[in-house]
DNA sequence: GCCAACGTTGGC
DNA sequence: GCCAACGTTGGC
């Protein structure tokens, strides 16, 4: 089992989006980078936990807990025409992208700002505060305590 | 809106 | 395979 980092704008999909679910998950779908990309087909597994990042936007930082609930298969938004996520260059015998199911753990009752991760010292290798644009990374045990904690049930 | 970082594209 | 040009991300 594994930690991540998933960032969404909040204007597209924020955690109140996720929470508010009729089916209670949803697809993390639309990303189109590759190192994201490979997280998603080969690491991220049901059961692993995850940060959802509020990105570009107002206040940023860690709003909440998710829970991958279905792992890797392929972004059925590369083959829509009318998806803004389309890629005419997937091909179904071999898709470019992958997406992922989460499911809603809970929000945090104040979101973690982004500057207030960047003042803890455990938190210094984190990918966030040094590869800042991956939109899918790892996060570990460690790191998820301390942020976990900051902000209790 | 600005700008730095970084990913992608395409010519050679 | 290199590298310049260009596009995108994302914090501030």
């Amino acid at each position: 089992m594994a930690y991540w980092l998933f960032k969404s704008e909040p204007d597209e999909y924020s955690i109140d989006d996720l929470a508010a679910e009729p089916l209670g998950w949803g697809r993390w779908d639309g990303i189109r980078n590759y190192q994201a990309r490979n997280f998603l087909r080969d690491r991220v597994t049901v059961g692993d936990g995850v940060l959802f990042y509020h990105s570009s936007c107002r206040q940023v930082g860690v709003a909440g807990i998710a829970r991958v609930v279905r792992e890797g298969y392929p972004d059925p938004a590369q083959f829509n025409p009318d998806s803004a996520y389309f890629d005419p260059k997937a091909d179904s015998a071999a898709p470019r992208w992958y997406c992922v199911d989460i499911a809603f753990e809970r929000k945090f009752q104040q979101l973690l700002p982004l500057a207030d991760l960047r003042e803890l010292p455990g938190l210094r290798e984190m990918v966030l505060l040094n590869q800042g644009r991956l939109s899918i990374q790892p996060v570990t045990a460690t790191e998820w305590g301390i942020i976990t904690e900051l902000r209790p049930a």
